[in-house]
DNA sequence: GCCTCAAGTAAACAAGCGTTGACACGAAGT
DNA sequence: ACTTCGTGTCAACGCTTGTTTACTTGAGGC
């Protein structure tokens, strides 16, 4: 099957490796089909043959990525601390990787890829994270999990902001807290009788 | 002095105020220089004129943005309820309106513009907030405030995620006692029950 | 009036973009 | 051997991009 050469299944997975890595480093925006189809020594018209377009091989690239990961797996206290290692874990592989989410938030001036953002975020992380916990607004506060996500993806992994990328031990203590009390149904809401803050 | 006709002052402050609000919707990327001399009713060379170069602009209209609000005169409580109730508010507006936060994330694909951000949000946000914290791991906790604007200007603004776009005064209570329990330098952390204030 | 310089205009530049159609190759089917 | 068709190549299309150059217009100083 693969010989190498001249082969289509292994043409369309080159580049859309390809495309992961360039969309993850410049955005939907930022790079060109040529750099792609270089980047995966392949002819730039058959992106357009395999992918349809540019926005087809930026869709398939995203479905890809979000129908492959699930982190529901664990208890509640797992989720949370597995969630926030691989937080300040991500963005320290040397060579380039594909990530969804800076992916994502570089490619978030283009109006298509916005609309598939929204919805493979809705439908493949916030629905499903909010029937897993099962409480009050778990709808607000799956979103709000995804916010902390994104947040970081947005000023760690993008705008490497320096504040976020010193004291990873404490920021990863204060981001499992911070999920912590949003699995709660509770929370740290309900009455102001204790806990001020003044 | 403002006399309507040839008026460079005036001309500028048009191209800026139409820059500011076409990166908002678009992102920097995501808008010509001659669609915003023709929102600004001016000519396209006045641009590169009176701002050097269409990243000499954004530079400009960042800069504007960031050194002219101040959220920090209230007291802690105060500050939590203030800095909620303006991320639930945000994007309401009907008429287009200039969003920092909109357009820094709809450009965050663009290089040059990532690190303008970055140095803006860090000098004039986070490093004035972690000052006014006044605790352990004032920079970690200030950053992690940042983060949740951020996520929810993604996410909400951006984005609009389904989830964050109802049930707002929930969305608002949870936000407020996120914000608290990062303001507050114990903040959930530590063992459980205690809520020391400084 | 006249001169001068800032303010505004028009047109073109060079480069890049996504996309497409016509063509060459190469292996499999008969 | 010859046809067939999936695969890959090449060159160009039309369009948009940011930027610049040469030019025209307008208002104030003398």
């Amino acid at each position: 099957m693969t010989k190498g050469k001249r082969n289509a299944e292994a043409t369309q997975a080159a580049i859309l490796v390809a495309a992961q890595n360039a969309f993850t480093e410049h955005g939907f925006d930022g790079v060109g089909v040529r750099e792609i189809a270089a980047a995966a020594n392949v002819n730039v018209a058959l992106v357009n043959r395999y992918f349809g377009s540019k926005q087809g091989l930026f869709n398939e690239a995203i479905a890809r990525a979000i129908s492959a990961q699930n982190l529901l797996s664990a208890n509640r206290l797992e989720f949370c601390k597995q969630l926030a290692a691989q937080l300040v874990a991500s963005g320290t592989a040397a060579d380039p990787t594909f990530d969804p989410a800076r992916a994502m938030i570089r490619s978030a001036g283009n109006l298509q890829a916005e609309e598939v953002m929204r919805s493979a975020l809705e439908d493949h992380f916030v629905s499903p994270l909010a029937d897993w916990l099962e409480g009050d607004d778990a709808s607000v506060r799956s979103a709000l999990i995804l916010t902390l996500v994104a947040g970081v993806a947005v000023l760690r992994d993008v705008l490497r902001l320096p504040s976020l990328r010193m004291e990873d031990g404490e920021l990863e203590k204060r981001l499992e807290t911070l999920f912590a009390s949003l699995v709660d149904p509770a929370g740290g809401l309900g009455d102001v009788g204790k806990s001020d803050v003044a």
